[in-house]
DNA sequence: CGGTTATTTGACGGGTATCAAACACCGTGG
DNA sequence: CCACGGTGTTTGATACCCGTCAAATAACCG
């Protein structure tokens, strides 16, 4: 196969989904993988399509999706680098139950199912891989749902933002991860919602511009969360 | 272990986790699982327990949800007889991400993960089995978080009729799975809005007496769902 | 039959979506 | 260098879905 960069390797080795490989295994797997690239908001998969692959992100972000008849967009989840998506759907009657697009220009890394099972059966640790994968998957479904059923838009706002903030007490900041239309339909609200929510969160000591955001006292907004409006 | 019924027996291995299994291996699994009982909400596990096993339905209904801090109960999904849950929390750090509630009297078979753990070394194909059920999972969590993202109550609630009548074209009736605040839980709305959903839905041939529901003609209840409000 | 738990119904308020328009940002090409 | 179109973001006004609180009614069980 084509051109893997010394990063690419890195990042393939870093990966929990093959972590577990040695070498041999690695290379035998991989001489069947492709390189693609997509350009920003180019399709990789529809919902419906035969899954012949999984994929592996090598630079950029992949936003998984559904779509109702009219049009609108639900992201289920946005991948980046070091991630690997659209493991489950080998065992699920070869077809992708979400959307893949590139939210921005993206390098992926398609990996053959027929080829990934070949080996499973080898190595019955790379299974334990994909289980481990798809776990944490399911988790944060689960917490997807949990704060869709009973978290407010202002609620999952702040927790989006102390999820960004990454722990810690004090001062911090962040950039967004993208585009804020898609982190507000990731939050499940609309950009109008999210854009004047976080406006509102100024006396709570969080500040925007453009993509940058600072967060006064990670503290104190984590307060905001518990008590009160 | 102690005594299951020929009925659990069938239940097991009809169970798309066990039916890969010949009666040995079935055997040799099974004897250190063991066979609960609990009473209606009796609760399994909480969030955050330690994994230990886990479980097979025989008989009643399991649900799994989670809390928030003041209380407010977000149900992810509910079990019924036949079906396995926790297969994934043997992978995820060995806690239970949610909690586990019995929803009437409930029979259940409890499997050790290390048990299980060993077997799958021994046969792959139990591996592919999992990752098969993980699937699945995964597969209605993201529909439950693309209804909850863009459909109403009301869509909401016609969609899940729908899915009780099970497809056809004429007439259809069925009993409520369980609990109306627990349906309404589950579609993500307050047990109000449910009861004034089905109340307003009787202009579309849907009638409700107790736990029993039919429909007029399930077409015409579908052709509600796309075209209107 | 009495007491508890489910379900319904009503009134009300608030959180969000929707529609619409102004504004900022950015790369392009003149 | 600046005009310019396109995209992303903000802000405003309005409507309405749905949650909340409260009370009445129905169903259930010992």
């Amino acid at each position: 196969m084509s051109a893997l960069t010394t990063d690419d390797l890195t990042i393939v080795g870093g990966c929990l989904l093959f972590k577990c490989l040695d070498r041999n295994d690695l290379d035998s797997l991989l001489e069947t993988g492709s390189l693609l690239t997509l350009a920003r908001n180019q399709q990789l998969f529809a919902a419906g399509d035969a899954a012949k692959s999984l994929y592996l992100v090598l630079d950029g972000q992949i936003k998984l999706s559904r779509f109702s008849r009219s049009g609108d967009e639900a992201v289920v989840h946005v991948f980046g680098p070091g991630e690997t998506f659209a493991e489950a759907a080998m065992f699920m009657g070869g077809r992708y139950p979400v959307a893949a697009t590139a939210v921005g220009a993206v390098r992926l890394l398609a990996i053959s199912n027929a080829r990934l099972r070949a080996r499973v059966l080898a190595r019955p640790e790379i299974a334990f891989a994909m289980l481990g994968s798809m776990a944490q998957h399911l988790k944060m479904l689960v917490g997807q749902i949990e704060q869709m059923k009973l978290m407010t838009a202002r609620e999952r706002t702040i927790r989006f933002l102390l999820d960004q903030c990454d722990g810690g007490t004090g001062p911090a900041a962040f950039t967004m991860p993208h585009d804020k239309a898609l982190v507000a339909n990731r939050l499940g609200m609309t950009p109008e919602t999210f854009s004047r929510t976080l406006a509102q969160l100024t006396e709570r000591g969080v500040n925007v511009k453009g993509a940058l955001v600072s967060v006064d006292d990670v503290a104190r907004l984590a307060a905001a969360l518990s008590h009160e409006t």
